[in-house]
DNA sequence: CCAACTCTTTGTCCTGGTCAAATACTAAGC
DNA sequence: GCTTAGTATTTGACCAGGACAAAGAGTTGG
């Protein structure tokens, strides 16, 4: 269905160890040990000794992130079956309103109908409402994209495609509720290297539907920046967006440097299913489990900080 | 300000090569090489060897990437001054005599005023009307905020916050006008490693307002792909935009192979200013010099497509 | 002025080693 | 049984120094 990439021979679909630390958030340094220490995974090599990962190592790799993500240690899996890891994964259920067919939308992205998508994404929004439409249609929504274009069954400019609809709506959404008005004044961002824009889209449409003060500083921001413009713009929150790509250790690194460089009433919040991994709390940063937990993040915020 | 993260002893504010990769996009590869090659940054170790940049170090780094993304190159700068630096930095020539009324508006980026910025914008959009607005107002501030970026003056937060604003003025105003209509479907995009989106969306705007059908596939759609979605959609045109930073002869290449696997009744529309310095034309590719020339090309287009 | 060629520069990838921090395991004490 | 402290193992990040392809600069000839 997808077509191939570059000049490959035959089969084709092997990509370069840095694309797979992008894809997976696995380090060079990782992919590499692993590599030495359990035999897996064992890439192909090009005329100048350079690793090239299969469609399937890649998937794999996927899978293990997937349970390391859950608690499971690399040693162990490492060593399954693919039967094995499938059946050790808990799959998320799919927090999706059953009044709505997820597929019906995936058909129309993998059918390259724009305008019905779009017109169909604008009335699932009219019917649901905003925060329905976000936690329950976009959210899920992504992740079955995700997991399409994951298997090779969604070309590149499907799953661009989609994005781009997505944002479309969400930011058409915004953009009518906006109105500079409520406490807290939010600053929302990702650190650099998270491209995902998604998620903080979806975070904007929730607290701006919540009357909050959003302000978008669009991905990939330095820290010191970041620093810089919660001082300029006087933010209450800082609101952070990680993908499940992004490589946990340095998430973790870049929240406590972000903590220690701003003042203790500015709050930071972290969300994203790159955040799953993280057990042990971070002093001083509030990490959000789902979409849903941004209100109530939000509400308690509130109620904290109400005037007395 | 910043606090001290770890066991450092001293004076702290040193970091490790992790900080620094992530705070300046520079890998850790390219850092050991540098202070190989150059015997710059050639950072503190800790008592287990690992590198500890100074804050000093880091900053020299920061500036030294910015020369480069201007073009310079690393064993040149690496040995001149921090003075010399700094010079090298203000040197970059304005490349457009700013009018007043764009004073203003990068006056309200500056102060971060966020909302007065975006009822600015709407304000003048009506004022002018889509295309004046696109033309007029939008393309020149671009070329006003890149230069004052590139000179420093800018800081990236603040960069990107223009963008996210403009991004959501001209979004709300194509999500107006939006009906799926005319001819030519123009399917719009850019080459990989080409992430700029402004100029996508500022073509996007006029060719939607003239009654075209746009297809906006995103950025960085690799050019099989990109020839895929053309069949997909059933394209008439590809439009691709270019920013400076785009290497020319990359471009070129790509535009050749992609006329090759496209159908010769497909037509290629390149534009941006890294458009400006290809003197040879490609064979099958139209290259629009200014914005203007978007709607000529269209009418043009038109014209020799006119039902018999 | 441009095209083809060579020489130089530069960043990414490689191997294989080391070590601190995190985690799991075990034993002792309440 | 349940916590606590101590030990063993696992794991990923870092290091050095080598190799090479791709990008850029310089050169020559039409």
């Amino acid at each position: 269905m997808a077509s191939i990439p570059k000049n490959a021979p035959d089969k084709g679909y092997e990509v370069s160890i840095a694309t797979v630390e992008r894809d997976t958030g696995l380090s060079k340094d990782t992919l590499r040990m692993w590599e030495r220490r359990y035999q897996f995974p064992r890439p192909q090599r090009d005329s100048n000794g350079e690793r090239l990962y299969s469609r399937s190592q890649v998937e794999r790799l996927r899978l293990i992130k997937r349970l390391m993500n859950q608690g499971h240690r690399p040693g162990k899996i490492m060593a399954c079956s693919a039967d094995e890891l499938h059946e050790m994964v808990t799959e998320t259920p799919l927090t999706s309103d059953s009044s709505h067919d997820l597929g019906a939308t995936l058909r129309l992205v993998r059918t390259h109908q724009i305008s019905e998508l779009r017109q169909h994404l604008a009335q699932i929004l009219m019917k649901q409402g905003l925060q329905h439409f976000v936690i329950r249609t976009v959210a899920p929504l992504n992740q079955i994209v995700g997991d399409a274009w994951m298997r090779g069954e969604l070309a590149v400019f499907e799953e661009h495609l989609y994005s781009e609809q997505i944002q479309a709506t969400l930011r058409a959404a915004i953009s009518n509720l906006y109105q500079p008005s409520d406490a807290p004044r939010i600053l929302l961002t990702s650190f650099p290297n998270e491209e995902h824009r998604l998620g903080l889209l979806m975070v904007e449409a929730l607290l701006t539907m919540e009357g909050a003060t959003c302000v978008a500083l669009g991905n990939e921001i330095p820290i010191p920046e970041i620093v810089q413009a919660a001082l300029a713009h006087r933010a209450d929150v800082i609101a952070l967006s990680f993908s499940g790509a992004f490589q946990t250790n340095v998430a973790v690194a870049g929240l406590k440097d972000l903590r220690s460089g701003l003042s203790q009433d500015v709050a930071i919040w972290a969300g994203g299913s790159g955040m799953d991994r993280v057990r042990k709390p971070t002093p001083g940063v509030i990490v959000m489990r789902s979409l849903e937990q941004v209100l109530d993040v939000l509400r308690d915020w509130r109620v904290a900080h109400a005037a007395p």
